[in-house]
DNA sequence: CAGCTTAAATTTATCAGGTTAATAATTGGC
DNA sequence: GCCAATTATTAACCTGATAAATTTAAGCTG
């Protein structure tokens, strides 16, 4: 099995990351922050240049003597990426350029009730439909990762719950996602392609950290020393289903008490219907299959000061801090990000009750004090993860030539 | 800062593990344990050989045809190491050869009320008279490994907690050890060390598995991919303070609920002494630092069939398989094993009972079932990961001569 | 028992991916 | 226009592995 040529572990592979995530670098730098000497860099950086994925961009005259440092960039235009996040509730695709821009994105409704096959068979229209309006080269299009929620087999690209329906155990998502779209298809797992996208894309104070990520469930991952926690079958930091002090709802897993069951989006959303007059004011409808939108309701109306809102969102952070606590003690972290479709509202209100509760809980707080973060791409950071994951890992060579036609276009506007 | 000639990425250490843990392996069986070429493994070996460090132990005549496979094993002579597991109840030392084999060990009571200074030099005493009665040269001996309940810093060597007492906060403790023994001391986490003992002396199943350590404390490890889970800085996996559903008793790090304050010993003793008859026909005396002795007493009557006493052990195990889940959950793991002084009478109430919880709450169960293992060696694992830590890790050199008394009376013992 | 087969162990040449040290290139300042 | 400073490249080499050929040590066979 030969190793792709831009795993972490090689010159290659770490020039490339640093690059994506930093934009434009000289070969100084480069060397300074991989530890590796300006030889290697050099001798790492040509077959890069020679095959058109990095380019020479300009100079760095920060420095006033002696030769000035020359930047280098990735090529955006040498490959592209797609990643499709899916949930009962909301979808998210978007398409990446291989310096990791966004070329494209939507927001769509999630699975809904439908089953597997329809899901997939829109979600290949809806990415054919992106891809071409945005005018990306098929067949400059790496491949896709495709994101849900755990446990998962991600070698045979299935999901091993019967969540959202029975008819989703075991069925082929990659295959048969990749058998529409004619592209190579990688599963994994929403909260960790989170992490992963907040790894490379964010800005985190630190390459230590959890992230606690909500959508219609609740999902958790790890990053400890730039890498992913990924456990004996990547099917790790299942925090919805840790069982929480106090708690007692019943949990579709089969337990009680579940971080999921009691301060899930649904488990907000119910608890706002529970008092009618409530529900009214803040237009909360209760319809099924649309319980973010009812959720981001009652985000909204915390905003404006709605002080029941604000109650109904701080019961559900106080059980998500709890859950962090265990996250954080477990794991030995001292930052939280949070991340998903959930928090692009109601976020700050999330951020600060759980950094109260592991001001107050968490053992390592006197080492270091806690720290919770919410993403600034809190949406999309599983679907650019995703993406990212697919420019990450699959083989990269030089970009194939573009049709004829495509390549005169591209010659007349570079041309003044 | 040039890395130890055995650490685990390279050859010479790889095939060390090996050796150690297996006793005995052809160059042919280590070519395909690691993976590497047989001429890799003559290369790697010839040094070690030169060095004394491994020797050849005969041949093996499994194969009938070709030339037979030359054995080789570590000269258990060549060098030493130290464990020592101290804790507020019980202490342990051992003393281990070269190749792993036990040499000596001693159980002690633990530091009972007693401070860092007094305790330290108590263990570097027995420590010395250990070393000296089982007639092991004192330049032979690499290090010693100590072990405590987190958390720690290990790079300063000192507890970060007022645990068991104030005058521990911050105390030098590997400073001063190594100060009174002469000897390097490695500070180590009582279930990481377990972790680790498990690992390279017991017979895990498999390299990837949870960990539940109970001495006075509980404490959790976690061994993925045969690697410790170290987490941001070594203090990872604190599982005996996850609070648990339906937990109220108040606990030592200021929260409630915790897995320590309503499992470990010293509740199941303080329930003992609830009832007076039942304290009296168990034997408990509920003294204090003598709450392990008391423990024991509870799970030596369970073993006779008591059924008062099960029930105390049967309610421990239960909240302690709750947190099990958890860890279990969030590691994405399948196989737990238990390990610590606690767990060598009452391993196996608790092993039944941490089964049965994972087997119904455990979400990777449906992949593989989940299995719960005590530890072959509950009492000395900690003491033993600890010697073996020093072992893997100080870098080793070929051993240095012995004084010429010792060598010659050891050359008188070798001629018949 | 010489010669053949089999398998283990070793030697030799080579490679991959990095390093160090020397050299070349490019600029600002005097 | 030359020098000092700094970046980038080249060349030699080092480390830790591999593949292929060779040597060694058996058992089998006629």
């Amino acid at each position: 099995m030969p190793r792709p040529a831009a795993s972490r572990g090689s010159a290659t592979g770490r020039v490339l990351d640093l690059l994506r995530s930093r934009g434009t670098l000289s070969r100084v730098e480069l060397a300074e922050r991989t530890g590796l000497t300006a030889a290697t860099i050099t001798n790492t950086m040509r077959p890069l240049l020679d095959a058109g994925l990095v380019r020479e961009a300009g100079v760095d005259r920060q420095h006033d003597r002696g030769q000035p440092r020359r930047l280098l960039r990735l090529d955006p235009e040498a490959w592209y990426a797609v990643g499709i996040q899916v949930d009962r509730t909301t979808t998210t695709i978007v398409v990446l350029d291989f310096a990791g821009g966004r070329v494209a994105s939507a927001a769509l409704p999630g699975t809904a009730g439908r089953g597997p096959h329809a899901t997939v068979r829109t979600l290949a229209e809806h990415t054919t439909a992106l891809l071409d309006r945005s005018l990306v080269p098929r067949g400059r299009v790496l491949g896709t990762g495709l994101v849900t929620h755990g446990p998962q087999d991600l070698e045979r690209g299935m999901l091993l719950t019967a969540q959202p329906g029975p008819d989703w155990l075991e069925y082929p998502l990659a295959d048969a996602l990749a058998g529409d779209l004619g592209l190579p298809v990688l599963l994994e797992n929403d909260a960790s392609a989170a992490a992963f996208g907040e790894l490379w894309a964010g800005s985190p104070p630190t390459d230590t950290f959890g992230l606690v990520y909500m959508a219609s469930g609740i999902g958790g991952g790890v990053v400890v020393d730039g890498e992913v926690y990924r456990g004996r079958a990547s099917n790790a930091v299942e925090i919805g289903h840790v069982s929480l002090n106090g708690g007692r709802t019943p949990c579709v897993c089969g337990g009680s008490g579940c971080t999921q069951a009691e301060a899930g989006p649904e488990a907000v959303v119910a608890r706002a219907l529970e008092d009618r007059a409530l529900a009214e004011r803040l237009g909360v409808a209760g319809t099924p299959d649309r319980t973010l939108a009812d959720f981001h309701r009652i985000a909204r109306a915390w905003r404006t000061g709605d002080t029941a809102a604000a109650g109904l969102l701080e019961a559900s952070a106080a059980w998500i801090g709890q859950a962090a606590v265990t996250l954080v003690n477990l794991f030995d972290l001292d930052t939280v990000i949070l991340a998903g479709p959930a928090f692009t509202v109601a976020g700050p209100v999330y951020r600060d009750r759980i950094a109260a509760e592991l001001e107050r809980h968490a053992l390592g707080r006197s080492l270091s004090r806690p720290r919770v973060l919410v993403s600034s791409n809190a949406g999309t950071a599983a679907a650019i993860g995703a993406a990212l994951h697919v420019l990450r890992t699959l083989p990269v060579e030089a970009p194939p030539a573009l049709p004829a036609t495509t390549e005169s276009t591209l010659t007349l506007q570079g041309e003044p």
